[in-house]
DNA sequence: TGCACACCCTGTAGTAACTTCAGGGTCAAG
DNA sequence: CTTGACCCTGAAGTTACTACAGGGTGTGCA
């Protein structure tokens, strides 16, 4: 007979919160699961098991669309894996350009913090001045380079 | 006689949107500005240099509150500037920390990659073996040290 | 004078990935 | 029968913006 887990279990043996859960559920990136007669929400291995498959997928910083796509190819098993292939690909790229412009950010941040090595008055503080220029060419779009793209649409 | 802008020109002299220069004032990141007769906004050259500090602030990655820290720091040339630094130093912090766990996420990613180095059927695809797995120790709180703290309190 | 058109205004809502909260139900122990 | 731990839904808040609706302003041109 098959173990069932109430939310709260579930939350503690992954080490997740319960409001994450339930918004896992209504992103659908878990299917809903069984209820009880309490209407609470009871899991099984399976359902664990894909939690943790999901987990892991945010553990590496992919969006929620990329775990959808990737448990649509999971749910594919006869397709060839080259689409998962790409999509991994494709975010090795971004975490790779992430950390160059915070490279860059690190080091014009502390060309900056070297104007003022010594405390004195803030009207002579080398790094307030530094600061009233212009930004640098580097840094100028440094901030802006998320791992994932922003979106275009507002925020 | 002072030159004023309409805040089209601020922004296109500064490469920034007109609505972002209208929410950094919301935000209380910038000065509200004289109107003209029709209500528009009218900038001068301090208001201008005004953004400009913050425009830099934000391409060095700082927060609206870390930006407004500093510009009130900016506001009393009397006191000690140790405080500016001790707030640069902390965000070189945050971006060190950032990048380190990026590293860390790139290998276990470069990992998993390698684990399908030639296309298969998804139903053999190491990937997704490895993703149903729970994550490894380096990556499970990697994602989640962003340059700045993610906010306690809701999103 | 009338109108097109570029520009400006305010206010509201949407974005990612959650967290927090309000206002309630369920259920086992004491 | 009450206390307390747990569960439920739905709505709103977080960052730093962007986008859009619905309206005013101001200048050039016919």
């Amino acid at each position: 007979m098959p173990r069932t887990y109430r939310i709260g279990d579930l939350a503690q043996a992954l080490a997740v919160s319960v409001e994450t859960i339930r918004y896992y559920e209504r992103e659908s990136l878990l299917p809903p699961p069984a209820r009880s007669e309490g209407n609470y929400r009871l899991y099984d291995q399976a359902q664990r098991q894909h939690l943790q498959f999901v987990l892991h997928c945010r553990a590496l910083d992919m969006t929620h669309d990329e775990i959808r796509r990737l448990l649509k190819l999971r749910e594919a098993p006869e397709l060839e894996c080259a689409e998962v292939n790409a999509l991994l690909d494709e975010h090795i790229g971004h975490v790779t350009a992430r950390i160059r412009a915070l490279r860059a950010l690190q080091s014009e941040l502390r060309t900056i913090r070297n104007q003022c090595a010594n405390p004195r008055a803030t009207k002579d503080c080398g790094i307030l001045h530094e600061l009233a220029g212009s930004p640098a060419p580097t840094s100028r779009n440094a901030a802006a380079l998320a791992v994932h793209d922003r979106p275009r649409r507002g925020r």
